[in-house]
DNA sequence: GACCGGATTATCT
DNA sequence: GATAATCCGGTCT
């Protein structure tokens, strides 16, 4: 059991450890729903339950950054091991993603939503927001929400100050196609999103597959 | 629904 | 060096 703290409440918690990063992308993707997000930064700990996530299955997904191994300075730690985060920038937002599969097998998960957990009022502040709802319900929200930036690219899950720790098994998980990869061709129907079935902080509600 | 900001990359010239 | 495209969010209609 790790400690953390939130500036006055500890935060106990009990750290993935690099075995459940080597499980199947697909497997992975689903078991990261109730898991614990938590950054810290010189501003206060912040946390979420994952809620919400996207498989990209590499070479052979023309929706994934890693399409016909594509290997650039952006693309190049998901051709590493699993449990790195690989962020980066779409327009004027961050999103983190969790590098999975073995090495040179670029698959990774997008982190799509989380459930806002400890640290709130910091989130608030950052989101300039006190809905709470609107905190952390997409990939750019939560990064800005947790205080995730580029600076964590290539950081491992495994210790501060970006971790993923055990949260709660969910009840059940709904599987449905990707967002915002529109023009991915047969990819863009793929069944690889999965959420916590029923959760207010999901991103967008969409038919289940 | 549409528009646009604006970082980053690939694909041109 | 220019341009188009992008795993998005905020704002408008």
């Amino acid at each position: 059991m790790d400690t953390f703290f939130n500036n006055e409440n500890p935060l106990q918690i009990r750290l993935k450890t690099k075995e459940f990063y080597q499980q199947s992308t697909l497997e992975l993707a689903q078991n990261l729903l109730g898991c614990l997000l938590i950054k810290e930064t010189s501003e206060g700990v912040a946390s979420g339950y994952i809620v919400e996530t996207e498989a990209y299955m590499g070479p052979e997904d023309k929706a994934a950054h890693s399409f016909q191994n594509r290997r650039t300075k952006r693309t190049e730690v998901m051709f590493g091991e699993a449990g790195i985060a690989y962020t980066y920038k779409m327009h004027t937002h961050c999103l983190v993603n969790v590098v999975s599969g073995e090495k040179e097998k670029p698959q990774a998960i997008l982190i799509r939503a989380v459930e806002p957990f400890t640290g709130i009022p910091l989130m608030k502040t950052r989101r300039q927001t006190t809905e709470l709802r609107n905190l952390t319900n997409g990939p750019g929200k939560l990064t800005k929400a947790l205080g995730i930036t580029m600076d964590d690219y290539g950081s491992s899950f495994l210790s501060p100050p970006l971790m993923i720790a055990e949260g709660y098994i969910p009840e059940s998980i709904s599987v449905g196609k990707r967002i915002g990869i529109e023009n991915s061709g047969e990819a863009k129907d793929y069944p690889l999103r999965f959420w916590v079935k029923g959760n207010a902080f999901v991103s967008r509600h969409q038919r289940e597959i």
